[in-house]
Formats: C-alpha cells, sequence, structure tokens
DNA sequence: ACGGTCGATAAGCGTTGCTGATGGAGTGGG
DNA sequence: CCCACTCCATCAGCAACGCTTATCGACCGT
C-alpha cells in the first residue's frame, strides 16, 4: 500500500491505461503493470479486468479510499512544511462566490490578497494542501450550526458571518409580492441547479427541508452576475444569501421563512497561519 | 512519506524512545534511526527532539494527520479484502451502550450475533476496518438531522431510530416533579462527565444549546446500570435517551424539552454487507 | 494475413533499506 | 570521580527491492 502505488493506480483508473498512465507518470508501461501486479497481490483481489481497462469491484472500492488518503496525505506534508518555510508574504484566499458577501469583502486588507474562487468541496484541500492560506466556505445550517466540512486534515474554523437566506424570484412572478416564503410554497417551484454559484438544493433536504426538488436547467459556473440573470429570465429560483440575493436586475428577493435556516460563513486554516494570515484571521473572527 | 515510516515514527512518539520502537515493531534500532532521518529529510524539518524524545512542534503536526491516515490505510485494504474474502458467518455489531434501545434489540437474530461495545469515535474505526460488521452510533441532533460522524472512510448509514431525550435526576431532586424541562432550567445542575455512556454533553453545545456546563464526577465505564446509580447517589445529573432513562432505581426521569433535539441512532456500515449483514440492514432500516 | 498496440513476463542492474558493529553523549552507582 | 550502562547516530556490508530494457502473446483494424 505504498503511495506510489496508489498513485499510479488511480492515473490508471483514470486513462483506463497502462501505458498512458506510465507516459504521464514518467514510468516504464513495465513499472506500471508491476506496481499493478503488486497491489492486487497485496490486497488479494483483482483490482483492474484488462482489456478494456476497468476496475473491478473491489478495484471501485479502492477508488473511493484513495483519493481522500492522497490528499491528507498531501495535507500533513503541506502542514509540516508550512512550520519550517518561510512565511511568504502573499496571502491566498480560497472562496466560493456566495462567500463573498459585503462584510467579508470589507474586512480585506487593501493589497497583498490573492482570491480565488473554488468550489465548496476544493477549499478544505485548498487549505490542508497549502493552496491556499485561508478558505471561506459557506453553506446553509441551522442557526448558530456549524457547518459540515469534509475533514480531509485538522483545520480550525471559525464563524464569520451568518445572514438570512432569500429567494430569488424573477420580477414577474406570482409570489414576488410576497414578504415571506416557506420552502412548501415552493414545493412546485423550478430551481436552478447551480452547485457552484448558488447555495446547493441538496444541503436543504440534510437541514431540514424535506421533499425532492425540480431542477431545471444546471448552471456549473461560478459567475452570480449571470445566475441571476438565468432567474430573472425565469430558468429557475435560486437559493442566495439576503446580501447577495438584493438588487439584481429583473428579480426580487423574498426571505425564506421556513425551514429556519441561515447561511453560515466559516474561515477555515491550517494550524498555524502565517503573519499576514494571522492578522486577516483575527481581522474577522473579532469584527464578525 | 512511507506508510512504514509513518508507522515507526508514530510509535516513536508513543514511546518517546528509538529503541523500544524498534524493539516493537521488530526492527533494529538503527532501521528506525534511519527511518525517523528519512521523514524529517523528506519533510525539510526536524520532527523530534533527542535526549528526551519529544515531538517538535512541526512533529506535533505530522502527529495530528498520521493517525487518520493509518485508520484510513487500514480501512482501504479491510474494504478491498472484504470483497475478496468468503463471507463469515458470524455477524459483529459495534455499539455504543445508549444505541442499544429496546427497538434496537428486539431485530437482533436470535443467534449468531457478537456484540460490541465501543466508544463513539471507537465504531466508525471498527467498521471502517473490518473489526465489526455493522455499527450503531447514537448522538443528539435536530429532529431528522443526521449524525455528525468522522469520516474516516466512505460508510453507509442509515437512521434506525429516534426518541426523546430525557434528563436523569435522583428520586429527591427538587425538579423531579417536573413533566418537561428546558435546559436553561438546569444552568446551575452538575452532571455526570460519562462520554462513552451516557449522551456526551458537548453535543449539546453544538446542536444548539449554549454555555458552560459544570461537570462533576466522571465516569469512564460503559456500564448503564452503575450510571443511573451514580445519578441516584446524587453525584450529577445524566442525559439519556428516553426509553434507557425510564425505570432506573432511585431516578426520576424528566423528558427535556429545550433546546429541541432528538436520540437518534444510525446504523453504519461499509460497501457490501454480507449475507447475514444485509439481513439484518435491512431489517432494522425497513423496521425502523 | 499483417503491422500496430496493449499488457504480461523475464533478465539485468542500480539503489534502497535492512542488519551488525562502532562511536559519542548523557546518566546513575559505587 | 570514574566506570558501566543506555541511548541515538553513523558506517560498512549485503540482500532485496524496483526500475529499465527486451521479448512475448493477445487483440484490433486494415
Amino acid at each position: 500500500m505504498d503511495p506510489h502505488l496508489l498513485r499510479t493506480y488511480v492515473t490508471v483508473a483514470r486513462l483506463a491505461s497502462f501505458s498512458a498512465a506510465a507516459r504521464e507518470l514518467g514510468y516504464t508501461q513495465s513499472a506500471v503493470s508491476q506496481h499493478i501486479a503488486a497491489l492486487e497481490q497485496d490486497l488479494g483481489a483483482p483490482l483492474l479486468t484488462r482489456r478494456p481497462v476497468t476496475p473491478t469491484a473491489a478495484g471501485e472500492r479502492l477508488l473511493e479510499h484513495v483519493g481522500p488518503l492522497l490528499l491528507r496525505l498531501d495535507a500533513a506534508r503541506a502542514d509540516v512544511a508550512r512550520m519550517a518555510a518561510a512565511p511568504a508574504h502573499g496571502l491566498t484566499l480560497a472562496a466560493t462566490p456566495t462567500a463573498l458577501g459585503p462584510g467579508i469583502l470589507g474586512a480585506l486588507p487593501a493589497a497583498g490578497v490573492t482570491l480565488r474562487v473554488l468550489t465548496r468541496d476544493e477549499i478544505p484541500a485548498a487549505v490542508a494542501t497549502g493552496t491556499a492560506d485561508l478558505g471561506l466556505v459557506d453553506g446553509l445550517a441551522a442557526p448558530s450550526d456549524p457547518l459540515r466540512l469534509p475533514d480531509v486534515a485538522p483545520l480550525t474554523t471559525h464563524g464569520v458571518a451568518e445572514e438570512p437566506v432569500s429567494v430569488l424570484l424573477p420580477a414577474g412572478h406570482p409570489l414576488a409580492g410576497r414578504t415571506g416564503l416557506r420552502l412548501g410554497d415552493l414545493a412546485d417551484a423550478r430551481w436552478l441547479d447551480a452547485p457552484d454559484a448558488a447555495l446547493p438544493l441538496a444541503q436543504l433536504r440534510t437541514a431540514g427541508g424535506g421533499g425532492a426538488f425540480r431542477p431545471s436547467v444546471r448552471y456549473e459556473g461560478t459567475d452570480l452576475r449571470t445566475l441571476t440573470a438565468l432567474t430573472a429570465a425565469g430558468h429557475g429560483l435560486t437559493l442566495l444569501p439576503r446580501s447577495t440575493a438584493t438588487g439584481a436586475a429583473g428579480t426580487v428577493a423574498v426571505p425564506l421563512t421556513a425551514p429556519r435556516v441561515v447561511h453560515r460563513t466559516e474561515l477555515l486554516h491550517g494550524g498555524a497561519p502565517s503573519g499576514a494570515a494571522a492578522e486577516l484571521v483575527r481581522r474577522m473572527v473579532d469584527g464578525g
């Protein structure tokens, strides 16, 4: 169970080819073949079918483990290296688009920060592996409940903001005049499925809402502007934190009253934030 | 970052001795020394101070990673091996004491089951590494919310039971006559700290309650009988699921009305439960 | 039928990683 | 105060591992 063997295993599985994996990893085809053979002998079960190269049932199970495993390994290496390396000057902050509300943006220093917009799942990984110094993740949660984050590594989290959630409707929508909406009122509505830009509907199901949603258009970008435009054009409703929902052209933001969930933003960092990062953490946590 | 190196690193750190670790691992002292040297060179930072042998700051960070890492590695190996191995006849079920309520016990088959009582943290690990075929974990959660489990491996969870939570008071307690109690009413009470037997108070804080608790006696066993006896003797209050709280001699169980949390039990299993385990899963999930 | 590609296997060889021995450093006892 | 003991680091030697090169059988398209 050498990490090297696991790494070649995942590349072989991904490329569905021993030779291609060898090329990508800088090995010989023979070496890759021996790697896989060694793994299969070690685990006592065939992992791949040859010709075509496809994971077996056991191989599929292994694949589910290896990703997080290698991630954690990288995280450990990065975490230790961070303590030895000289503190870098630049500070990179990974965040989801909806986490960057006005309150957060106001707390940023005037210069020296690199913002990197990532998926919710990518942010803990980026912080753990040192790709980013700090992370901002947001999501839906019961009031004062922490978010459920994948624990790829021992990360420290601080809640930095909580605000109400709004439903974004096109201006002419029959419910646009309401002062508040229950999710039950919207059982038959069509929702935009935009996991990287809006708040993911799937979180609502775990956070207490029930029932199945009917997604219409799926939007895989991270631009809030086009997202609100899609809603304005009638392609579906969107769930957004109130501050980012209000004021979008052609839309109306109505507070969500039930289930009682809030949009929560959390700041994430590894063990020992260096100078500039530590200062930013202090400012954000104290401020919020 | 060979797993072997990591394994010797943790043993050295645990035993605070190169030679002792070598003895335990079946290596020479020289080999252990070289392992640590290799790790330190690979990571670019000293991990241990010698004489006395103590983790450095970087070493401490590494230690936090290595435990889960090796656990996941074992889990992956066990998971794959499980698919190749012949299905065992015996079925072992790991559970917390409070998870074994009457409803659960009734669903067990008449014979062929080994029950193993473990800590909440140990159960996911046991299921992941194949030490147990199935796991039953319980805890406090908002109604219909899933529990927060450490994700040591991709495990499947099914909610199997939810029931109200009761506060266990000694029979003569001033609040014993109440029909319901708010946590606020008990702000000044003394609580038994029994993380392995009762419901851990710490979970309440994340589940919505606030404030600090004043633990009195700490009980590290898993026997509910002595736990209720401790409460009856006035050593502190205990939080228990209603069905296990009622009827204990010398105590009164009063429902907890606020915060609105329930005692939730979840069934855990790995990817491919074998015959007997699969049947038990089906029965429990359908029944609940 | 035949070149081309793919993965498995054998042989050769450099490197790794172990053992055993030795040395310097700190420690406790006589 | 010195000696014996323990601890970890280091060195030399050797076996085993892991890579490459080379070759083979199987499959595919032409």
